[in-house]
DNA sequence: CCTCGTTATGCTCAAGTTGAGTATATGGCA
DNA sequence: TGCCATATACTCAACTTGAGCATAACGAGG
């Protein structure tokens, strides 16, 4: 149910990101564009939107043949909540954790890190002279995977994604180097390849998001417009990729005012049943950066 | 000497941004174009670069004449240390305060706020019918100006000038309505005017590095390699424009791991000498996101 | 060489925040 | 009724922040 985004459109190789021909006459705006274009396709209708990132047509993957227009790509990230979409392009919501099995620490370590990754980062390390080029690849090692106790960043899930990359952990490395008559060395492949390089602007836009819900309350554009406490702290975990604290994620919430009860309770719950909650828009006005993440698991 | 951007090219109306094409085939990735594009036209070398946001067309205000080329503007932010600027554009620093006068609270609120915004501001929301649209044009400008006790967020540049414009309180307002053939509404045109939307590009910058501060140590791409703490906390306090603590500063810098003493001292400052410190590269291993805290950050 | 202004640095303290519990409440259901 | 599951309430120590006082060490001027 959470951690997913939508994608469409399954092509030769792996999933892709809806993606599509930008008018900038018909629209002001690019992000005008976007919205016409997600309601066309999708009939869903974007909350919030954010420009990601640009990429020039040798930034890109794809090969581009002589003679064919030079294409720039402007990628955005939307929240949406999870309904059904439509459309020509048979959208499907997927899981973001098949694509970065590594991010998902809501139950520990991810095995793969342990197992696979971890061990391919050492190899790699070791591989460069010793010194200082081979203390600089342990450090990099370190600080993306949060390896010899430097700690977990949630963020950094660009950083990993590219990382991976230039290992030749991931799918789209042998396929990039392949297409650019290198040798074709076999990797273990890990999670799910994307056509392109829509698989880094993905990991882009989950770095993104898992950053901006420390200072902007994002979460609420996936959620109704009543919930209960653990419905948004699963929707939180489920973003960041890790489990928090109960109790201190309700006083987060609650006394950092970024949520008010609304006095009914919904008893579906299992337990006891669960007051139900609305999101306080008078938090932005209130408080300078109101989020909710604290890199607090468990 | 701190808080200056580079501009080049004083056009006919004010000052702008050093622009030009990229030409996606030259280099492997934008940004490299970037850095060779600024060596040649400026001869400095840009260290930390980021990308900040793309604008198509018509999102620009300058009009394009009927049959010319469409026009996507990739913008960029970069750090470079103020050495002399060489090359054919003239380019030549500027104090970004010059353009957002009221981002500097570094002597307290800027007069302008008190005198001419806030009052302003006040009419605007008057302005609107009665009731709900009057109540979120003040809660708008609350937020934005910190003006109702809500506090000022240093990051919110962009909101500000945005609110700026539509209110009509800077030039761009007054020209792009007389282009539009709108009504030429003369106000008080507050800041120096930049050509095009450079501006706002501009504030979308300023932002950007107040918020990136927090969390990494970009200050530092701005110092060379040793400094004095008082010369870090300027550097620091005219990013966010405002003024900090020093005894605090100074407890956080040194036992958050960011610099290191060298031992040796700066008898050049006045009183005391200063010790002379140096980045401590290391703390991008040991913690999450090393970066300095700023008076409400969070 | 003594004093004063100036900047640097060291230290304290109260208030607030965070991390990690323990304890109690209240539903459904065997 | 008693058990299981979840929700909610409260506690407490460790740590962080905001603010200020106290002391150190230089140069300038008498």
């Amino acid at each position: 149910m959470e951690g997913s985004l939508a994608s469409a459109r399954d092509g030769a190789e792996g999933d892709v990101l809806p993606y599509g021909p930008l008018d900038p006459e018909a629209d002001r705006t690019f992000e005008l564009t976007l919205r016409r274009w997600v309601r066309e396709r999708t009939g869903l209708d974007l909350g919030y939107v954010e420009q990601l990132y640009t990429f020039g047509d040798r930034d890109r993957s794809a090969q581009r043949p002589v003679g064919a227009p030079k294409v720039i790509s402007v990628a955005y990230l939307a929240l949406v909540r999870e309904d059904r979409p439509t459309g020509p392009d048979r959208p499907r919501w997927r899981d973001w954790y098949t694509f970065f099995p590594w991010e998902d620490w809501r139950q520990d370590q991810p095995e793969v890190i342990r197992r696979t990754i971890a061990p391919a980062l050492s190899t790699w390390a070791a591989q460069a002279p010793r010194g200082s080029p081979r203390e600089e690849r342990r450090e990099r090692a370190g600080i993306a995977f949060g390896l010899e106790g430097a700690g977990w960043d949630a963020d950094r899930v660009l950083d990993r994604y590219e990382l991976l990359y230039e290992v030749g952990l991931v799918r789209e490395a042998h396929r990039d180097r392949k297409r650019a008559g290198a040798d074709p060395t076999q990797g273990p492949g890990l999670g799910h390849a994307m056509d392109m390089d829509h698989r880094r602007i993905l990991a882009t836009g989950l770095g993104r998001i898992r950053g901006k819900l420390r200072y902007r309350p994002v979460v609420f554009e996936l959620l109704p417009g009543t919930f209960t406490l653990l419905r948004l702290q699963t929707v939180v975990e489920a973003l960041v990729g890790l489990r928090l604290h109960k109790q201190n994620f309700r006083r987060l919430v609650e006394s950092g005012g970024l949520v008010e009860g609304t006095g009914k309770l919904d008893s579906r719950t299992g337990g006891r049943p669960a007051e139900i909650f609305r999101f306080r828009r008078e938090v932005l006005r209130e408080r300078r950066a109101p989020g909710v993440v604290l890199p607090g698991s468990r």
